[in-house]
RNA sequence: GGCAGUGUAGCUCAGCUGGUUAGAGCGCGGCACUCAUAAUGCUGAGGUCGGUGGUUCAAGUCCACUCACUGCUACCA
């Protein structure tokens, strides 16, 4: 039976400055799925990467001094250090100044060309230098003279270019009848209401070119233009299943499972892109999913306010799996989040520290002391055993379902509730008074207990690989059984076998210095 | 302006098709225990479920109106 596959990316970042900690839970968030997805025996395919083109990266790199793609490489690698830093487990990292991408961004260009939906027009409208942007006629206002102003208040000129066009109005039925068709093609769902509304609004066909700056992919026929971002940085995504040879050994993964993007870029990949897949006689991703942004204690987080953080700082700082845990549990998936020194250490000792660490270590140190350092033999199961037992083995269940939607909080919420009510088992079984009235009903708790920490230890893998891995070495779990389907009943651990001395899986978070606020 | 959504304990939020004394986590008070990373367990404090008016035997849960807040309303990636 073939394996079921799995294709999941990032939006690719713009490196026009080192990774934020956006970039970073974008990424973290989709490493997660990523992992999930592996340990449930999937085949799957992990991307991210770097949008290097546009006008943004040519100013930036002039005013550095650098030449362009020195500025690009420079800054795709520190996306890829983040990467590194935070655990990501991407099993590539696209740049679209890759020769790989040229030839896949001029392929679909052809094809859309090819299908009719491509022609040269005149791109014009109200142009502000300062912002470049365009802006509608609604949204300026008038000053002295006739003179028109941008909304930033920045003075607007009629601007005339030409451009090539991509007939996006076409595709305005075919895409509401995608949407209806796969109703969960775009999550959440208020970023799918907003896109509906939108495009039935009306769409309007999408200038792809520019001929005023030349860092970018030549259109194909007239190299005085570059495409302009939408096809040259949606395309990323079949470029790197090897696209145009639809024989590479890549090209069985697409269409993508899923997009995970940031909610500002909804629009594009739910519209845009599919529109142009659609022109290409390519299939369509099965999803696109919005994630939240993040603040700062509610308010954004921004140079001037200095409340930027450093995500390879924060790792450093926290832990890696701390920081992981933090972001997907504290912060429901697909909506804003808020992050606060204070909160993070809360996560930190109380979650991880305090539910799941100490719940490892007053369990794994009675066993180390009082059954020779080996599994605990497992006695006839009371009902409280078994209850518990139960549990632990629903999360696999529960995980599923939590995760069919990326709703990574939900299911760490299920994992803790388990670990939290292990924790009141343990304290009813009270293992320690057991020892001195019945030992072998001890053991059966301990080993009860143990058993739930295997099934927890498989489950947190996908957020925190590293604490996962930790507490399955110590329980001794064999590497070929780590995976989801080891997280039943058919898999429990073996009584006598030889356990390492425990240590400290989390430890608490104590601040250096009082009075040191992030 | 239009469209969509939100408003429940100090904080963050659950509450599916309306039905016993409205829940969880964190924080706070008290108690217990000692296996454990001064961890854990038990327990308490009570929030007019934004407001008003309806429908109903019964509404946080449906309807109308109203107030507040948020998102979207295309070429910045």
């Amino acid at each position: 039976m073939a394996q079921e596959r799995f294709f999941l990316t990032t939006a690719i970042s713009y490196p026009n400055g080192k990774p934020h900690l956006g970039h970073a839970y974008e990424l973290i968030a989709s490493d997660a799925i990523a992992r999930f997805m592996r340990l449930d025996g999937k085949d799957v395919f992990f991307l991210t990467g770097t949008d290097e083109h546009g006008l943004k990266m040519v100013q930036t790199a002039e005013r550095e001094g650098l030449p362009v793609r020195a500025l690009a490489d420079r800054n795709a690698q520190a996306f890829r250090d983040m990467g590194k830093a935070l655990g990501a487990s991407n099993d590539d990292f696209i740049r679209t100044t890759e020769e790989r991408h040229y030839e896949a961004s001029q392929a679909i260009w052809k094809k859309m060309e090819a299908a009719g939906d491509i022609y040269l027009s005149t791109h014009s409208g109200w142009y502000s230098v300062r912002d470049e942007a365009y802006f509608d006629e609604s949204e300026l206002t008038t000053g002295e003279g006739g003179q028109k102003f941008a909304p930033s208040g920045a003075p607007v000129e009629w601007s005339e270019v030409d451009s090539y066009f991509f007939r996006l109005s076409k595709y305005q039925d075919k895409l509401l009848d995608l949407y209806k068709a796969q109703p969960n093609f775009i999550g959440p769902d208020t970023r799918r209401n907003e896109v509906v509304s939108f495009v039935s609004s009306g769409l309007k066909d999408l200038s792809i070119s520019r001929d005023t700056f030349t860092w970018g992919v030549p259109v194909p026929g007239n190299p005085k233009h570059v495409m302009y971002v939408w096809v040259d940085a949606l395309t990323n995504y079949i470029t790197a299943c090897g696209y145009p040879d639809e024989g590479d050994p890549r090209w069985k993964y697409w269409p993508a499972s899923v997009h995970i993007i940031g909610k500002d870029i909804v629009r594009f990949h739910a519209i845009i892109w599919p529109a142009m897949l659609m022109s290409a006689g390519l299939p369509i991703p099965q999803r696109v999913f919005g994630h939240g942004f993040l603040t700062n204690r509610g308010e954004k987080m921004s140079k001037s306010l200095g409340n930027v953080l450093d995500p390879v700082v924060m790792a450093e700082q926290y832990g890696v799996d701390q920081i992981r845990y933090f972001f997907l549990r504290e912060v429901p998936f697909g909506q804003d989040g808020s992050y606060s020194h204070e909160a993070i250490v809360a996560r930190i000792n109380a979650d991880l520290a305090n539910d799941l660490g100490n719940l490892a270590q007053r369990s794994l140190s009675m066993v180390n002391k009082n059954c020779e350092a080996k599994v605990p033999a497992k006695g006839p199961l009371s009902p409280e055993d078994e209850a518990i037992l139960a549990s632990a083995y629903g999360l696999i269940a529960e995980s599923r379902v939590a995760m069919g939607d990326f709703q990574i909080h939900a299911m760490l919420n299920a994992i803790w509730r388990v670990v939290a009510d292990t924790n009141r088992y343990f304290a009813g079984q009270a293992p320690w008074a057991l020892k001195k009235t019945d030992p072998a009903r001890m053991e059966t708790v301990l080993w009860t207990t143990a058993e739930v920490l295997r099934v927890v230890g498989i489950l947190i893998q996908p957020v925190m690989p590293e604490s996962g891995a930790k507490l399955l070495d110590l329980l001794a779990v064999p590497a070929d059984t780590r995976a989801f389907a080891a997280a039943d009943a058919a898999h429990q651990l073996v009584p006598g076998t030889s356990l390492p001395e425990p240590k400290g899986l989390f430890p608490r978070y104590i601040e250096p210095e009082a009075g040191q606020g992030a």
